[in-house]
DNA sequence: GTACATTAAATGTATATACATTAATTTTGC
DNA sequence: GCAAAATTAATGTATATACATTTAATGTAC
């Protein structure tokens, strides 16, 4: 369905315009379908991105100021997210020797496991959310990157 | 930029995963820097959406229902969003006669002084922004209407 | 080495959000 | 017309978020 119709709104003053309503309005959309499968393991969107960076760099741990460099959300307060997850036993906390300013996360075994269950399901919520073939996902990456390299 | 480069991940499961990461990671990147444009009038990028709305709709007051319907996010509680600007003095409650059950939203000359100041900021901020052509601009607006339409 | 600035993580606090529930009204089925 | 169901908006409540501040450790200038 088109923007248009979705959001009721028949004419926009510009293709940027146009362009900037169906980003926020298609990334809400995509944010809803996650959060409803996340939500049978008990984590949130922004948790399980935590839980995969630490899969992407166990069993090397991640400092806490890495992890939120690299969330999609940079403005994630990761102190706290870390903390429920500990609570669930998804991740442990260590101190850094070289600087102890600094704390290292790692994701448990059964952190682990959580994310293995979870993978199959992400897998197919999105081939059967998009009606894209694989060469039009690239291109619409393609363009997202070149929206965002004008600015620094 | 690359989305591997911003979020510091080398390798993703399929294009349609890459896809997924982008389209979050761009639109939390473009609702931050509308964040920073709004904050100076006072207003969350949500208020705002709100102001567009009953603009789009004036002098015709638009139901608390149709608001919820059009916004980017519908799970928006549009009730307390009105509270917020009636407070500011942007919208009226107007009571409908035709159902005691609906209330009225109507955008106060106030309302669309506002608007009126941020037009030519947003319209600043897409074009410098968006390192695209319109013509890409549009193409993107396609894919992302595309890739929605699947699911129902 | 001491003072000052910087960095890392945690915390305080006000506000926003999600989700369920409530209260009032209207619609529907009979 | 009446009872049950549906709809509309507001509210209750727990949690999440944004943003500033704090605490501790490290780096830098002198």
């Amino acid at each position: 369905m088109s923007i248009e119709t979705d959001i009721k709104q028949r004419t926009f003053r510009s293709p940027y315009h146009r362009l900037t309503v169906n980003l926020i309005y298609t990334a809400n959309w995509l944010l809803h379908k996650q959060t409803g499968l996340f939500r049978a393991f008990d984590l949130s969107p922004q948790q399980y991105n935590v839980l995969r960076i630490l899969r992407g760099s166990a069993p090397v741990p991640v400092k806490v100021s890495e992890i939120t460099e690299r969330m999609l959300d940079k403005t994630s307060n990761v102190s706290r997210l870390v903390d429920k997850l500990l609570e669930k036993n998804l991740v442990e906390r260590k101190s850094c020797p070289s600087d102890r300013r600094a704390v290292h996360i790692l994701i448990t075994g059964k952190g682990l496991e959580v994310l293995k269950e979870i993978d199959p399901l992400t897998s197919e919520l999105e081939s059967t959310l998009y009606n894209l073939d694989s060469g039009e996902a690239d291109e619409l990456s393609r363009l997202l990157d070149k929206l965002r390299s004008a600015s620094t």
